[in-house]
RNA sequence: CGCGGGGUGGAGCAGUCUGGAAGCUCGUCGGGCUCAUAACCCGAAGGUCGUAGGUUCAAAUCCUGCCCCCGCAACCA
């Protein structure tokens, strides 16, 4: 029977991106994977059998890089952040049923086997990548990329040249694409994006779409050419396949006969382009169906501008819930993000909803709920039947609340779900105000009404808190715990009065969310990042490129001395650039600097700063600029004005 | 005319596709209540829906121009 019962089961299968390890996630990356959690729990409540899968994607230049820099390889390196990743999921309590990651061998090696097959087919061709080309820099650029004809990065010459490559050939299927997205309008979720896909990129027609690289190593080996390894999106887009069981050849396992096609792809808004329109198209070529939907959704921002360490504001989930605990971080990065716009996280608005909606209305309701049954009936819960009129509409609304929930979150509205439960704690609230049990505990006559007002309240309150079990899981049991409610499933929740009558709660309620003084938090918040700086011993060491040696020939060629800045604007049409006036010796030069995000047009006033004096005037944002004031710049791009250690008259020479 | 996102009461947002009495949460002010985590409930104030035009019986919503903000790109001499 239980297996019959399995099998009528619709199945689930969801993902979300995986998550790329060059570094911590923060709260933004920490967003999806709680939001595709919430989904999941909630198809599983809803009675689906739901396969979730997550994970990390694990290969490329960049991660080569960090690995080198830190001094090991790029398997440890890797290994070393997809366990803080696990476990920062894990943390938040998500409820994966399979983290792949893309150095798993199965993967590696299907990724091949794919590769291998395309390429066998046809789909995948060997070309040439082509471009300017900068040895030292070891990368390429396009024309439009180039400064003055140089490379963007270091200033020298840049070569035309090739990189062998191979490419997939997307135009052939880009027809069958468009002819599909045009059918399922569900299939790229917000549709906003649908129409920016088809505009900008199917429509103009596609360019075929480079897969490979031999310019670092540290990737999937093409099986048949092993001086290339296979580049990002089809060693990436592939783990939703290959995680399950995929098999190009013919054998794949049970489990990924069941569960593909994907009902739903949850990922980042800015990789919706390769989700709505490679990936299908890879999946085109290897003959499989495509996935029901893609949502892209938006990003959860930082509240006061750049993300800076110093200043205490890289906001990452560990830190939030060691603040406010997992559900209370849950709740908000949920409960604050939209559905098509962007969302703003900051430490004041955390505090904001814990305390408001968390603390107040459901805390405090759950609490004040427990102490009255306790009170009045030594915790026992029992409906005597006594109903008056204004229960009713207390009852109609907590009936209806299970289905707009289920109906906004087959909308994928998450954070509109969320506020229809709160929408029934706060009806809760008011339903105490209206029967206000403490004068019916008064009145010995009126003891059955008490009863059977403070039952209401525990049916209904288990009514949210069985609804709460995809959003904020530990705080659903947690309610039910204290009230000796069983879980149920959105089924029990058509009808009212499924909390066992005569049931006991507990004796002393916990107290389930704290409230928190936002200038106490603020406090903490300086205390923890001012600590976590005093603890670093040494300054960051910056190392740059080296360049050539020079002889003493070469140094005399420059020209550096003290200016003096005697008036300075800002450059108007430029985001950057600031436009000074220098006083050298006895003549005044105009020079335009880049430091706008780091100097004020005033503050630069005044200011004695090392030029260099005979570098060839250049026109930048269409204004001349005969020097360059010089700085020091430190990792996170801080810049720093050269000024002389002693007073030092304008004009003298440096030397 | 580089690409994109946005500008709705003090704060954060919904509403814009599919025109039809400007809504939610927080904050503020006033009141009620005392079971509860100084919590809960009721009421009020507060908005030229960035701006200027246009279409319409009717515009936050559709069209056009302009201004401002935020990403990316570019400029970083």
């Amino acid at each position: 029977m239980k297996g019959r019962r399995n099998m009528e089961k619709k199945k689930f299968y969801m993902t979300t991106a995986i998550a790329y390890t060059s570094g911590k996630p923060h709260i933004g990356n920490t967003y999806e994977i709680v939001l595709a959690d919430s989904i999941a729990r909630f198809k599983r409540q809803q009675g689906y059998d739901v396969f979730f899968q997550t994970g990390t994607d694990e290969h490329g230049q960049k991660i080569e890089l960090k690995a080198g820099e830190a001094g090991i390889t790029p398997k440890e390196f890797v290994d070393n952040v997809a366990s803080e990743i696990k476990r920062i999921w894990d943390l938040m309590n998500t409820s994966y049923d399979k983290f792949i990651r893309t150095t798993d061998a199965d993967h590696e090696k299907q990724v091949q086997k794919i590769f291998k097959k395309l390429y066998e087919q046809g789909d995948i061709y060997k070309g040439h990548y082509e471009g300017m080309y900068c040895t030292p820099c070891e990368s390429f650029f396009t024309e439009s990329q180039l400064v003055d004809g140089k490379c963007p990065d270091c200033g020298r010459e840049v070569q035309p040249a090739k990189e062998e490559a191979y490419f997939f050939k997307m135009s052939k299927y880009a027809d069958r694409l468009i002819e599909h997205i045009n059918a399922h309008p569900e299939f790229i979720q917000p549709v906003s994006r649908k129409n920016e896909m088809m505009n900008n990129f199917l429509l103009p027609g596609l360019q075929d779409l480079c897969v490979s690289r031999t310019s670092f190593k540290w990737g999937i080996p093409v099986s048949f050419d092993d001086r290339h390894v296979v580049y990002v999106w089809l060693d990436a887009l592939t783990n939703y396949i290959t995680g399950i069981g995929y098999d190009c050849e013919g054998e794949s396992t049970e489990q990924f006969k069941k569960n593909w096609p994907a009902e739903l792809h949850l990922i980042g808004k800015d990789i919706i382009r390769f989700h709505t329109i490679y990936w299908p198209i890879f999946l085109m070529a290897l003959d499989l169906p495509l996935p029901k939907q893609v949502f892209g959704h938006p990003w959860l921002l930082q509240g006061d501008g750049k993300m800076s360490k110093s200043k205490g504001n890289v906001l990452y989930a560990d830190d939030l819930a060691e603040f406010f605990g997992v559900d209370a971080v849950r709740y908000f990065v949920l409960h604050e993000m939209p559905f098509e716009n962007d969302g703003v996280i900051s430490w004041e608005l955390m505090v904001e909803r814990l305390n408001s909606d968390l603390a107040n209305t459901l805390g405090n309701l759950v609490n004040r709920t427990i102490s009255m049954s306790n009170k009045y009936f030594g915790g026992v819960v029992a409906d005597k039947g006594a109903a008056e009129s204004v229960d009713e509409e207390l009852k109609a609304l907590a009936l209806e609340v299970p289905k707009k929930v289920t109906e906004k979150m087959d909308g994928l509205r998450v954070a509109d779900a969320i506020t229809e439960i709160f929408a029934l704690f706060k009806r809760c609230n008011k339903y105490i105000d209206e029967t206000m049990p403490w004068v019916l505990a008064k009145d010995e006559s009126k003891k059955e009404r008490l009863s059977t007002v403070l039952y209401n309240l525990v049916e209904g309150i288990s009514i949210g808190a069985a609804l709460l079990e995809a959003f904020m899981p530990e705080t659903s049991g947690k309610i039910l715990a204290q009230l000796n409610a069983k879980k149920r499933s959105l089924k029990d929740m058509e009808t009212w009065g499924h909390y066992v009558s005569g049931s006991k709660v507990t004796e002393k309620p916990e107290i389930l969310f704290v409230r928190q003084d936002l200038n106490e938090v603020l406090a903490k918040v300086e205390e923890l990042y001012g600590q976590s700086e005093e603890e670093k011993p040494e300054e960051p060491v910056i190392d740059i490129e080296a360049k050539p040696e020079i002889t003493f020939d070469d140094f005399e060629k420059l020209q550096f001395q003290v200016g003096e800045i005697i008036a300075c604007e800002e450059v108007k049409k430029s985001r950057k650039l600031l436009c000074s006036q220098v006083k050298i010796g006895s003549q005044v030069k105009q020079i335009v600097s880049g430091i706008k995000a780091h100097y004020s047009a005033e503050e630069m006033v005044g200011k004695k700063v090392l030029v260099l004096v005979n570098l060839k005037p250049a026109k930048l944002a269409g204004v001349l600029s005969e020097g360059m004031l010089l700085c020091a710049e430190d990792a996170d791009g801080v810049l720093s004005l050269m000024v002389p250690e002693k007073e030092m008259p304008a004009g003298a020479e440096v030397c």
